[in-house]
DNA sequence: TTCCCACTTGACTGGTCGGTCAACTCGGGC
DNA sequence: GCCCGAGTTGACCGACCAGTCAAGTGGGAA
């Protein structure tokens, strides 16, 4: 079982590309045949229809970025630095897109829920899940914070969703603005929802990394 | 000129409520014209373009918004009542549609721009513009704020795109849900990022309006 | 009365859409 | 040597897409 599947994971991989670079609705299944270097009978041998597609692409791109959310949540991090760790990541992960694609994209997630959520239950449901699974590891790290006293105590389940409503703004914001700067602005606003002491609170974030 | 442009302006309706409810993506002009009773050569007649229509439509409804807006945010009214009424006039809204549509459908130009941004640039250009539009208010009032010494000094204008990024977030958040419930965590919220007392950051906003 | 023009109509285009299908290839197990 | 079945291929489907067009209609100005 070397290559199995090789066309199926080609198949997954350009969907997730080309619907985070444009949207749903505008990428047929045709584009991601051609640019995947398939054959449409291919396409319908391994998935049912656009619809699975695409949920199994967001599901792939998922589990690729959870090595790197289980780095930086890592429980051996300082818990406001885990929060720290995922803004740049966020900021980086935009930057990359940028570089690839020469446009902000925003969350791939989130953008295909907002296009299809009234839509695809299927879909609505796979973005919904994924929403959850990041908002547990902002939970976890603000329950740590408050164990820890850095932040006051607070209900870390509403809060951990707060912060992650204020990540999707800025993303879409970016998105539609096509400016990584105001990015930027996500480090000291989540800081500030958490109600950490000012002091903590760097205005601009250190971007050099 | 009593009924000028009587088909225009059902047109505009008709896509702006077929586009909210569902996606730009997914509403054909065929769909459109259907539902507004209008043949495709009239549309063809008013419109150069779908995405022509799109810009018109979102236009339009933002015109119908602001009447609404200028009362929210009169300077009559004391700077951070002006934003819990924000607040409400968006939960409002949102409850509007759900019991039109039966869904939560959050924020149409957002919707639309987040769908769009990347692929046709008249449309990113127009979601924009509204987006800077809806922070010149936001803005406005923590100015008057700050003034009042109600709020910490700060730069109003970026503190204006950080709520309304909270505000764009939290809608995103209660359409990939379809739940209402958490729009309420939004006066909170952007409460506490303006750095207001905690004293005046209700817990649970009243919804009984 | 006539003319003009904004508006309407419905038939039409060519291309693309998501999806199907029967025939084929080919490597591994028997 | 044969077969099996996962994977591949390209032709094909009807529906639908955005957009076009020539021929109307009807009301207001001259």
């Amino acid at each position: 079982m070397k290559t199995e599947c090789d066309t199926k994971q080609k198949l997954l991989d350009t969907a997730m590309q080309l619907i985070w670079e444009q949207s749903y609705g505008s990428v047929s299944v045709d584009h991601i045949c051609e640019r995947a270097g398939a054959k449409k009978g291919s396409f319908y041998h391994f998935f049912p229809s656009k619809s699975d597609l695409a949920v199994a692409a967001i599901d792939g791109h998922w589990q690729k970025l959870r090595p790197d959310l289980d780095r930086i949540f890592s429980s051996q991090t300082a818990p406001l630095e885990r929060l720290a760790g995922y803004c740049d990541f966020v900021y980086e992960q935009q930057k990359q897109q940028m570089q690839k694609f020469g446009r902000v994209c925003g969350c791939a997630f989130s953008s295909l829920g907002s296009e299809l959520s009234t839509q695809d239950e299927k879909i609505r449901k796979k973005s919904l899940q994924i929403m959850e699974w990041r908002c547990k590891y902002l939970a976890a790290a603000i329950r740590d914070a408050v164990r820890e006293r850095l932040v006051p105590e607070q209900d870390c389940d509403a809060k951990a969703r707060d912060l992650y409503g204020s990540v999707l703004g800025v993303l879409l914001q970016a998105k539609i603005e096509n400016d990584l700067g105001i990015i930027r602005h996500l480090k000291p606003t989540i800081f500030r929802l958490m109600g950490a002491p000012e002091k903590d609170i760097v205005g601009a974030p250190n971007l050099h990394a």
